[in-house]
RNA sequence: GCGCCCGUAGCUCAGUGGAUCAGAGCAUCUGACUUCGGAUCAGAGGGUCGGGGGUUCGAAUCCCUCCGGGCGCGCCA
């Protein structure tokens, strides 16, 4: 696979010609108005939005800065958008080519040749560089997806998550930001100690419990449990049994400063944090070989044993955030807009998960991250309230804790829903289905959506269908570049260094306008954190190149300069389509 | 019951802080140069943007309402 080049914020590109044109427009509205072409505005003056127009006939780049200065301005659109156009014809700049005032108040402008020239040229001489742009705003992100509790293996129903943080953690890091990719493990608690019942249930020679987890990768857990956990388990199971008939009072409600307890310690919990163990590299294999990859591991049981939930639950009681009522303690979640206050410690001492949840925040943040995005499932929307405001009470930017959430791909197979239990046992991994999908197919299905749009996923159809996959018809655009460059290569022609004066032609032009594209395309998917943008460009490059390809003869040795030429275009496109093919981590073949 | 999300072409999905979008891919139909990869290309048909109201010069987009689907409303995780 042909990975996307890593983040390297010492390649600091040029802004995507988009913004060059963005300030120009800006510079020749000053003009304009200093001049006494056009009023002062009175209020804010909008800022000036320059769009790509779908309509060829509009330009490459368009700006509806004229009706919306029509107001503060108290000028017609076509007169505010004539001063801007003069302006920007007097200026000196070549960037522009022609600019065109088009009713109701529209500017549009067309790129000039040497812009083309100059930006192909830079693709040639740094290709790695290619994609990546300037943060808008420069962050520290913390990104925390899948998460899926060690319980048992990843299904399919995690694989939405690991795509889509994968993705977009990719996305943020050619839009500039410093990126930490991090997954949290529920390694304790009740889910966990289940687990651990269910396994000695099994070593035991008994059956799992009906609230126990039912797969075979149980089984093959008990069969492989080593003696030495057996023992301790079987030992503790003995030792809580005794304890539990001895002393039934527990030292009652946990308040003014307690220690919060800790995870019980008996024999299912024993035999739960090692098998919780040994599915967890299970686990992580699986995420290797989707490509996904993570910076930090963390464990719930940590966040406890290093005090994280006990300091945030003091900073949320020194804030007054805290109340006890019926011997439990409480965050005063509906002081910031929630429907209900939420339950911190139970009355019987032990915190609650969303306790973790709030020492986690603190955690996070006390490692410098500006911004810290979750990715849920949509079933998670209930709890996001409450993490949010708990960040807020306890001092932070509301803006600081983000939840991104997906919505839940329903699995089809021969035109029925396949259902799935995890503890029942009744599921797809997601090593099966990458086994029969693929994995490029799969990343390309997961990019192309919004996370939020509910999809539904028809294994045999994404199967039986592979060769329609637009996902092919970008790789096969790339392989069929490829195999134009080596074809050059047997009849003694490489490309050209430069593209310079070689663009003129229709073919080469409109090219070179799709290329030129790829950082805006960035731009946008970072900022609006979403993929699927990428995979449509990446779709309309290659068709652009078919077109090319059709319309021009690259390869032609009675005409050296000009296929040396053509091999430069046809290069750095090459470069555009695996550089956004790499950025969604799919490979960019070079014959297929 | 309350809250959140969703409903766009036969199918899978974009577009949803108004004008310069009703779009893409697949599916269906009709065509393509003895030539660099036909996993390609050119073209066609197909939608009252779930229904109905409202605001506006203008609504797939904003507001209300109804219908239909998903999810959430634990001292679970």
């Amino acid at each position: 696979m042909t990975d996307a080049p890593r983040a390297r914020p010492s390649t600091q590109a040029a802004p995507p010609v988009r913004t060059e044109v963005r300030l120009a427009v800006e510079r020749a509205l000053a003009v304009a108005i200093a001049a006494g072409d056009l009023p002062s505005p009175d209020g804010a003056t909008p800022t000036v939005e320059v769009e790509r127009p779908a309509n060829q006939e509009h330009g490459d780049i368009a700006t509806n800065v004229a009706m919306k200065l029509a107001r503060p301005l108290r000028r017609s659109p076509l007169e505010i958008a004539g001063a801007v156009a003069a302006a920007l014809r007097g200026s000196a700049d070549p960037l522009l080519a022609s600019i065109d005032v088009a009713p109701p108040g529209f500017l549009n402008m067309r790129l000039a040749d040497s812009v083309l020239e100059r930006t192909i040229d830079a693709i040639l001489a740094d290709p790695a560089g290619w994609g990546r742009v300037r943060p808008v705003r420069a962050r520290r992100v913390n990104v925390e997806f899948v998460s899926a509790n060690p319980t048992g293996p990843l299904t399919i129903g995690n694989a939405r998550g690991a795509f889509v943080g994968d993705l977009l953690c990719r996305v943020l890091e050619a839009g500039g930001q410093d990126v930490t990719r991090e997954y949290y493990f529920n390694d304790s608690g009740a889910q966990i100690d289940k687990l651990g019942a269910s396994v000695l249930a099994l070593r035991r020679g008994e059956a799992v419990p009906d609230d126990g987890y039912h797969g075979d990768y149980v089984v093959t857990l008990a069969a492989e449990l080593p003696d030495d956990v057996w023992m301790a388990a079987s030992a503790a199971a003995a030792a809580s049994a005794a304890a539990a008939s001895a002393s039934p009072e527990d030292g009652g409600p946990a308040i003014a400063g307690p220690a919060i307890a800790g995870p019980a310690i008996a024999g299912p919990a024993i035999a739960g944090h090692w098998a919780a163990g040994r599915v967890r590299a299970g686990i992580e294999a699986s995420l290797a070989r989707l490509g996904v990859r993570f910076d930090v591991w963390t464990t719930e049981a940590s966040l406890h044993e290093h005090g994280w939930v006990q300091r945030a639950a003091d900073k949320l009681r020194a804030a007054g955030h805290l109340y006890e009522h019926d011997g439990a303690m409480w965050f005063r979640s509906t002081t910031f807009g929630d429907d209900k206050d939420r339950v911190v410690i139970r009355a019987n001492g032990a915190p609650t998960y969303f306790a973790a949840d709030i020492g986690y925040v603190e955690e996070k943040l006390s490692r410098g991250f500006d911004h810290l995005i979750y990715i849920w499932g949509a079933d998670h929307h209930g709890t996001v309230a409450r993490v949010r405001n708990a960040a807020t009470a306890m001092g932070y930017d509301a803006d600081a804790v983000e939840m991104l959430l997906y919505s839940w791909v329903r699995f089809i197979r021969d035109g029925v829903e396949v259902g799935m239990s995890k503890r029942a046992g009744t599921f797809i991994t997601l090593d099966e289905l990458l086994a029969e999908v693929g994995v490029d197919a799969a990343r390309w299905f997961f990019a192309s959506r919004a996370p939020t749009s509910a999809i539904d996923f028809d294994i045999e159809l994404a199967k039986r269908q592979s060769n329609d996959n637009p996902v092919y018809y970008v790789q096969y655009a790339h392989a069929r570049i490829a195999s134009i460059l080596r074809k050059a290569t047997t009849v003694g022609l490489e490309p050209a260094g430069t593209v310079r004066g070689a663009l003129g032609g229709a073919p080469e032009a409109a090219l070179a306008r799709a290329v030129i594209r790829l950082p805006e395309v960035v731009e946008d998917a970072a900022s609006a954190e979403e993929t699927h943008g990428i995979t449509a460009y990446a779709t309309e490059l290659a068709t652009v190149f078919h077109a090319f390809y059709r319309d021009a003869k690259v390869v032609d040795p009675d005409a050296p300069d000009r296929s040396r030429a053509r091999l430069a275009l046809a290069e750095a496109t090459r470069i555009t389509l695996a550089n956004a093919l790499g950025l969604l981590g799919i490979s960019a073949p070079d014959s297929m």
